[in-house]
DNA sequence: ATCAGTGAGTTCTAAAACAGAACTTAATAT
DNA sequence: ATATTAAGTTCTGTTTTAGAACTCACTGAT
């Protein structure tokens, strides 16, 4: 399995691993959920190195999390936006916050939050299952490989 | 913002980074959801290098994903068991999987699948809030600043 | 008692990625 | 002409990772 081609591996986890599973990326994409679109911007916040920030909007880019439009001509400038990928990415940005938040305590509060875009009220997030709405955790949930599945 | 000490951070989601944000460790837990617990068993399986992978065991041990327990005595071997910290991150590998499924495509089926244990039935996970009982998307969520934060 | 095998690492060298800083380019504003 | 701005690119040195070989403590067979 080689880094640079994790995009066209069979599993998904393997494939979302291409994404966030390299420094910076996962803030890159914070950030631009916060509402930063622009390069100098983005890099002064995250004291990230400007070549780094250049290779992972790249990246972001070619995977379709973002895309890079035109603000201004004259000089031509771009900056960068969530696409409709990079905005479903919003669920898993929860859950992660949420896990790391209870697992990985700190004193500080966050200084990040979301809420409900209607009623502005702090999130408590619970994934379920579609269909049945149980709540999906380690109790009610199994992994497996796929061969293994009944009636499947 | 340095690499080794993200778990002082007080952004949840830089903390994560620093569990998910580097090479092979996502891979690891996915493995080890799905009943993988020995070192050569993770080794063979993933293609990993064996140095990255003791120190990748070694981190998630220290975050707290997983505890090294003794399996034998004469000689003295350890395996590699998810904590429930461990285990609570099943919602995020789950939401994760799922966003990767439908927006990084892939030709073939995924080698691996999270069914409801109780019915054995494939999962179609959404995030909805505990309280309203809202579905949580892009459309539906807003990250701010804390400090933005109406009433509180 | 020797000898091959097992499981969980550790050690080595070379390649790749990253940090930090300076440089570039096209334009505007002074 | 000179300085400033935004979005990169280029440079040098350090850190991580890849790939392979080696170690260590034992077991079970010869």
């Amino acid at each position: 399995m080689k880094w640079n081609d994790l995009n066209t591996e069979a599993c998904p986890i393997a494939r979302a691993m291409g994404v966030v599973g390299d420094r910076w990326t996962l803030l890159v994409l914070r950030n631009c959920f916060l509402g930063m679109r622009r390069f100098d911007q983005l890099q002064e916040d995250l004291g990230i190195t400007r070549h780094v920030l250049a290779e992972r909007l790249k990246k972001l880019e070619g995977l379709g999390l973002l895309r890079r439009e035109p603000y201004q001509e004259r000089p031509l400038r771009h900056e960068y936006r969530l696409t409709r990928a990079g905005k479903e990415f919003a669920p898993v940005m929860l859950s992660l916050s949420a896990w790391a938040e209870k697992n990985l305590p700190h004193d500080d509060p966050s200084p990040a939050c979301f809420v409900l875009r209607d009623q502005g009220s702090v999130i408590d997030p619970v994934l379920t299952d579609r269909d049945t709405h149980q709540e999906l955790n380690h109790r009610t949930v199994r992994m497996i490989p796929t061969h293994k599945l009944r009636r499947g």
